[in-house]
DNA sequence: ACTAAAAGACCGGCCGCGCTGTTTTTTTGA
DNA sequence: TCAAAAAAACAGCGCGGCCGGTCTTTTAGT
């Protein structure tokens, strides 16, 4: 909706649209860059502008309000995130077992990239934020719908395979972000790597379970007393 | 350092003191009230004056800055943290079984504490505030710390239990906490439950593991395929 | 094809507001 | 009476939003 102004007629041809885009791509990087490195609370759109070489004029031309461009660089964010997931990911991989692997790592280093840490920062801000609270909510929403179409195109053997899968997912992005965002303030990287371990390896048996029929039943062995 | 101003020398007699500690009081809980609704970036010295009731310049008498302010509400928050964990516990449960269930529900209840919330606002700002980043560090030792000490207080048989007891408080400190964060935003209850009680249930394991001895043997087969 | 008009990109400065920290004045308790 | 505590007035600054104006590109009329 406040994405894209008019959207020219024309895709792409003319050099004014051309140049627009660049400066619009450019307001956009520079307002991540700010919200990773000086925080939410410290991001003006001043700083922003400065960032990106361009008049504050003519960003308010682009972006007329602070609250657009913020509304815009989430957008953006989802995008990098998926983008950059997507290419680190090996999808060619044979070995399921190895994918898995392989998969969880790229997600725990992704979680230490900057479009993820500004992400994170503005669903911080979000809620306390009444404006951007709606903008957060549909954009995890959307970016949830994607990331859970990804992950099923690297793992085509998941599918159909009921609640597990689901849980599989929420027990490492949960516990992989939680640590995540602690070791921003404080550092134990024995601990960390121990725990990466435990949860491939949790997330190991859920697979190996989801494999072998029967979900439900698969479900309720891990939530019940394992003896 | 910054905390106590003279820590004047009669502690507590003089009804000077007393109501001085009450105002301290007050502004502590106004600035908690006030980082945990309008978030870290919204908290003005003057809106946490406004809330606590008193001018700005009484509360600039007690903290000169506001860094000084935010450093005294961290230290204060944690007290609350340890405070309010251990008045919710019940230490005088027999079953360590259900000692234990009690205490994971009570912990993920906790992580909704406005003085957890108000703790992980600041948290997050420590991340890109110079000033605040050391105190947060030190703030989130002696929580670690003292946490540590409650834990074993109310489960003294994991004393001695080796890595395993380390483990356990992470998996479920950093899986529940990622959720709670999460949850600020995006709401899906069902999948929560489901989780913690995945959670509960993998914790569960461990402990009965801890208590049959042989403790690096225990780690590594919870790292292990368990195949 | 040529030019006049319209639209778009960009610039720099102004304004009112709220913030923090300082200083001055008033109140209050010993 | 006098010093500590509280209140109030003040000053400087950065913020976001807005505006008038310039230059470039696109459109349209002939």
């Amino acid at each position: 909706m406040a994405a894209k102004k008019k959207a020219s007629p024309d895709s792409g041809s003319s050099r004014q649209a051309e140049k627009s885009l660049q400066t619009r791509e450019r307001t956009l990087k520079a307002t991540v860059d700010c919200v990773y490195e000086l925080g939410y609370a410290n991001t003006s759109t001043k700083k922003v502008a400065d960032r990106a070489n361009i008049s504050r004029g003519a960003m308010i031309h682009h972006f007329p309000s602070k609250q657009a461009l913020l509304t815009a660089a989430v957008d953006y964010i989802i995008d990098k995130r998926i983008e950059g997931f997507t290419a680190d990911i090996e999808k060619n991989l044979k070995d399921p077992q190895a994918r898995l692997e392989r998969g969880l790592d790229i997600y725990w280093k992704h979680l230490h990239t900057r479009h993820f840490v500004a992400y994170h920062e503005l669903t911080v801000a979000a809620r306390t934020d009444k404006e951007l609270q709606p903008v957060m909510k549909k954009a995890a929403r959307k970016f949830e719908d994607r990331w859970q179409a990804t992950i099923l195109e690297v793992f085509p053997e998941w599918k159909d395979t009921g609640p597990l899968i689901q849980l599989a997912m929420d027990v490492c992005q949960f516990s992989f972000e939680g640590m995540a965002l602690n070791k921003l303030t404080h550092d134990a990287q024995a601990r960390q790597k121990l725990l990466v371990e435990y949860i491939k390896s949790r997330v190991r048996d859920m697979f190996d379970a989801a494999q072998s029929g029967n979900h439900d039943k698969a479900v309720a062995q891990f939530l019940l007393d394992s003896k």
